[in-house]
DNA sequence: GCAGTTATTTGATCTTGATCAAGGCCAATA
DNA sequence: TATTGGCCTTGATCAAGATCAAATAACTGC
């Protein structure tokens, strides 16, 4: 019995950042990322457009919600937090994600933007309408979830098995790759990346405490595994050094 | 950039006991589940038919997959192993569910036999064109991938935040209910249920050893919080002072 | 029922990471 | 410049759970 809403954190659409919506100050259009034609799909139910300030909630476990938000720009935490405080992060969410599940009105995790962070939102009921109208994106949809589905199996694993030294480095080489990802690249040694996230969202991430989060990059750095240049900006003198820390991180991760 | 295959372990079709499948000593057909008017669809795409004994591996992470099994009868479960052999359950397959992922050929996870289980393998190909061909199964799909992803990460709480203690009673709550829910009932007081997994098994779900495992269902017999009739069989003379002790449990969990 | 194996429990000890506490760094503000 | 507050680091101590070890208990094929 699956029980409660679930939040996408799939990209199904693409924003072309070249044309802006029609709605919004930055006027966007939908392309449909699965066809390799570039069909374009318009969104016509743009409804509004907000930004969220650092730390500001944008939805909480619970909520009823009919929108559905499509980031425009920075990026979002999934989480669920226990009666006592004691938080767990679920899910990154970035830029081309989606907030609010089709077809499911509660919200089962809450959302907090990381950065300072804008949303397009569409009203739920024309999005599902748009979604069912167009088998393609239903397809891609499936494929992303399943995507998805794959790498929160990945972070179980990394959340019940692996030591503290190992989800740090874990994290940290996930980023790397990340970040070379973007430069259409592989991870090369001398690599400096940004680390988009606080001491206790990567605690929260990982499962542990900001104390123990900052012991082990402090102890990996001592052993010159990296470099900090300060607390957010970090450089891999050598990657291979940093994935043999990891336990195994066969081929990716959680932010993938 | 997702990467790697994935294993769905999400039930789309449900299996129709009373025919039996043309290949298969069982003969089934496949029902739809999503069409409430039990629309049935043939699937004359059935290859072969096998059993596993308990224990025997199915398919073994990374291995090239061209076959799409539906689990028949037992259970088998999904897993991930270091290299050093620590191993982390990420899911459980139950009859009705498919081993093997649409559109990917690459295993990413073990699946095991957990008792004897009888699958009836598809030929990927013709799987996928049936599913392709459905677009109301294809729907379908999408639906129970995303409780399956909602589920996955209601266990990453408990994996990186709930203490040995709410992990146990966390667990054997959700076996309590899934019994209920079977004999559609809600749990009540006294009820006895069998524990389906071993005690390593649990500790692989759960992250935890098994001597920590053991040590809390001791823990939680001592405090009269179940009753053990044997190391397999439980009651629970109190449902809510279990559910006490399972930290939060908001609404569900994983196996589901 | 018996030997041999596997699963489970229990105990003693050790390690990892949590907790408690203090201080440093830096940017924003008075 | 001093102050405040957010974020990060470091140290000392503690406790939850892991590890090592051994003793039942249950289950197998015979």
């Amino acid at each position: 019995m699956a029980r409660g809403a679930i939040f996408l954190a799939v990209s199904i659409l693409k924003i072309d950042r070249n044309s802006r919506c029609s709605a919004c100050p930055i006027r966007h259009r939908a392309v449909c990322a699965y066809c390799e034609d570039d069909e374009l799909i318009r969104l016509d139910a743009i409804k509004s457009y907000r930004t969220y300030a650092p730390g500001e909630s944008i939805v909480m476990a619970g909520d009823q919600v009919d929108k559905i938000g499509s980031i425009v720009s920075g990026v979002a935490t999934l989480s669920r937090t226990l009666a006592d405080g004691r938080r767990q992060m679920v899910g990154l969410l970035l830029p081309s994600d989606f907030v609010g599940r089709p077809g499911r009105a509660e919200a089962p995790f809450d959302v907090v933007a990381a950065t300072e962070t804008t949303l397009c939102l569409f009203q739920k009921d024309q999005f599902d309408k748009m979604i069912k109208a167009t088998p393609p994106l239903e397809r891609r949809l499936l494929d992303m979830t399943l995507d998805e589905l794959d790498s929160a199996r990945e972070w179980m694993l990394l959340l019940g098995r692996k030591t503290a030294r190992e989800k740090i480095a874990s994290l940290l080489a996930i980023m790397v790759r990340r970040d070379a990802a973007l430069n259409k690249e592989t991870p090369r040694d001398g690599m400096r990346f940004v680390l988009p996230l606080t001491r206790e969202a990567m605690a929260d991430y990982l499962g542990l405490t900001i104390e123990t989060v900052s012991r082990q990059i402090s102890a990996l750095k001592k052993e010159g595994v990296i470099i900090l240049e300060d607390a957010r900006h970090i450089r891999v003198p050598d990657f291979v050094k940093l994935l043999d820390q990891a336990g195994d991180d066969a081929d990716g991760g959680f932010i993938a």
